[in-house]
RNA sequence: GACUCGGUAGCUCAGCAGGAUAGAGCAACGGCCUUCUAAGCCGUCGGUCGGGGGUUCGAAUCCCUUCCGAGUCGCCA
């Protein structure tokens, strides 16, 4: 059964290069895509490339590819077949098509895929360092990081969803040092971030004038590596405050972790891999250092200090056994910055130097930096942004549209946080994750246009429409379906699934950011153009049947891409 | 300096296993609410695809070169 028109596509293509290739008693590669431009009907092939390896005259080929198509068991759906210069354009039979499109869509496996059944995909993000705010680019990670495991759940992967907490280093020293000399509990209880980021501050003040008391601090951490129980006790009073307000955000964005296992959990596991990295005779001593070299191409990677301790690199790959051991995955992505870029690669280096296959089927994820003025925003400068404020500030915004346009709408402040929350979501999905974005509020909590509330707005137009009205898409005019602006509903509808595959392929949740755009974008106009509820049963339901199949997707995109999908706005 | 990523309409971005007149949104301008939510729809305006070479029937897409921006480059994470 073919239905959705990439399969279509594939088949024809398989098809001709099956006869072609027999033919022309030589391999054919054969190109069919959809034309860029509209009115040249649904599919076409270009024949240039094929007119090139058989070194025939063009018509001839002409000829022979359209012969050959007849032969292709996606013929049936097939209406028309015309031909304008080196391109062979093919219209589909849109009866046909909308009638498999609607019956698969009503088909209880629809949406149930299962290519990532039985496979293990472990999934690094978020990640926030313990006693510092929750900054925007680790907003970035988080977001980027949520909407992949959704996705990748969909398609039937079991996901392990891991946020990798700072929560060790020799910063620990320092803000430990800070409280306890000048530190004031009651203010920190109350306000632990803010609190902890100024001893912080305050401490790098201090050693402008005391150096010494940098010692200290790493005396202290290394005495909490040891084990000290005062220091233990305050570092895991840090780690649980700090965490409870991360949590206020993760709620916000209903974000959910398998793992809260930070850095520190893997500090009893350190010592295996430096051991193992010496019995492979990796580990060379380099200015003090232990490292281990990767050639011409990259840096080496810094395993131990001068002073014996160990570094982030080591401490992932400790992580990254544990995991393997753990969840046996068959990819791990890491959800991490552009700059981190280097990082990743050298620890796939290592991996591959240490004899484990593996090393393939590790994935850095990368994404944009996120620039205040063009450059990368800085804790240090001073320029935190805080992402409480942001929402807030989305939301309100939302609320004042709402106190514009529909003034009686009930719950207007849960629903203006969720349009909000949705805005700057959908804001940072819908471009392609690895491009640097410049900080703007404004754009962050755009709501007209390319935006998340444009979804939530054309759901919603959808279900007040459904909510009066009764349906069923077992009686269905499907000759409703050939006009241009339905057609193209249909055709968008059948993508969804590939649109699915091809996001995980690209790691990338704007395929699927764009897609409902193009989807609510086709809906908008059909809405313009038809009136829904008609007085023709038959027509009625159909269009019914058609508008909720739409909004179906509509929403668990949404839900996909870790928005809310909301009924009234 | 080396390496990596980017440069497409005034702005934000799609398109990039080479293919037919380079597409959206925002902004600007002009239309469309006595009919299912106008956060919408329709139209107009807007481009030497950073510059220069090359590869070929054909280049935004591939190669070289150059300019501009960002990031990274052993004892932070």
């Amino acid at each position: 059964m073919i239905f959705m028109i990439d399969k279509l596509k594939l088949q024809i293509r398989e098809d001709l290069e099956k006869s072609l290739s027999a033919k022309y008693n030589q391999p054919i590669n054969v190109v069919v895509e959809e034309p860029k431009t509209s009115g040249l009907g649904d599919i076409s092939i270009p024949v240039f490339s094929i007119v090139k390896t058989v070194r025939k005259q063009l018509n001839e080929v002409v000829e022979d590819v359209i012969n050959a198509l007849e032969y292709s068991s996606a013929f049936n759906l097939i209406k028309a077949v015309t031909r304008v210069g080196g391109f062979i354009n093919i219209t589909l039979d849109r009866l046909g098509f909308s009638k498999a499109v609607i019956k698969e869509n009503q088909s209880a496996s629809f949406g149930q895929l299962d290519i990532g059944e039985n496979k293990t995909i472990v999934i690094d993000y978020s990640s926030p360092n313990i006693a510092k705010p929750f900054s925007v680019g680790h907003l970035r990670s988080t977001i980027i990081g949520h909407a992949i495991g959704n996705i990748l759940e969909k398609l039937g992967y079991n996901v392990v969803r891991i946020n990798h907490l700072g929560d060790f280093g020799t910063q620990f020293g320092k803000i430990i040092y800070s409280y306890l000399n000048f530190g004031d509990k009651a203010k920190v209880d109350k306000n632990p971030i803010e609190e902890l980021v100024k001893l912080y501050v305050e401490f790098h003040e201090i050693a402008k004038e005391k150096p010494e008391i940098e010692d200290k601090a790493r005396e202290i951490f290394k005495e909490l590596e040891q084990g000290n129980p005062e220091y233990q006790k305050l570092w895991s009073h840090f780690r649980e405050v700090s965490l409870s307000e991360y949590m206020k955000v993760y709620e916000m964005l209903n974000v959910r972790f398998d793992s809260y296992d930070g850095e520190a959990f893997y500090n009893d596991k350190m010592q295996a891999v430096v051991e193992e990295l010496t019995e492979k005779s990796l580990l060379v001593k380099d200015e003090g250092a232990m490292i281990v070299d990767l050639g011409e191409d990259m840096p080496p990677a810094l395993i131990q200090k001068t002073d014996g301790s160990t570094l982030y690199i080591t401490r992932d790959l400790a992580a990254l056994f544990y995991r393997k051991k753990t969840y046996d995955f068959d990819e791990v992505l890491y959800v991490v910055g552009n700059e981190q870029k280097l990082h990743f690669e050298q620890l796939k280096s290592v991996v591959k130097k240490m004899g484990y296959d593996f090393y393939e089927n590790i994935h850095h994820i990368n994404f944009g930096l996120v620039l205040q003025d063009g450059k990368k925003m800085s804790t240090r400068k001073g320029k935190i942004v805080k992402l409480e404020d942001v929402l807030m500030e989305a939301t309100n915004l939302s609320l004042e549209y709402i106190n514009e346009k529909n003034p009686d709408l009930a719950n207007k402040a849960v629903i203006a946080q969720k349009i909000g929350v949705s805005a700057i979501i959908f804001n940072d999905l819908k471009n392609y994750r690895t491009n640097d974005v410049e900080f703007n509020l404004e754009d962050m909590v755009n709501f007209v246009g390319q935006t998340g509330p444009y979804l939530q707005y054309t759901s919603v137009r959808i279900s007040s429409v459904l909510e009066e009205n009764s349906f069923n898409c077992e009686n269905i005019d499907y000759h409703l379906f050939t006009s241009d602006h339905s057609f193209e509903l249909i055709k968008t509808i059948a993508q969804y699934q590939e649109i699915l595959i091809k996001a995980k392929s690209e790691y990338s949740p704007s395929v699927l950011a764009k897609y409902l755009l193009s989807l609510a974008s086709y809906f908008n106009s059909f809405y313009a153009k038809e009136k829904i509820v008609v007085d023709d049963v038959l027509e009625r339901n159909t269009k019914l049947c058609l508008i909720s199949i739409i909004r179906n997707i509509l929403d668990e995109g949404m839900n996909l891409l870790g928005m809310q999908v909301i009924r009234k706005m």
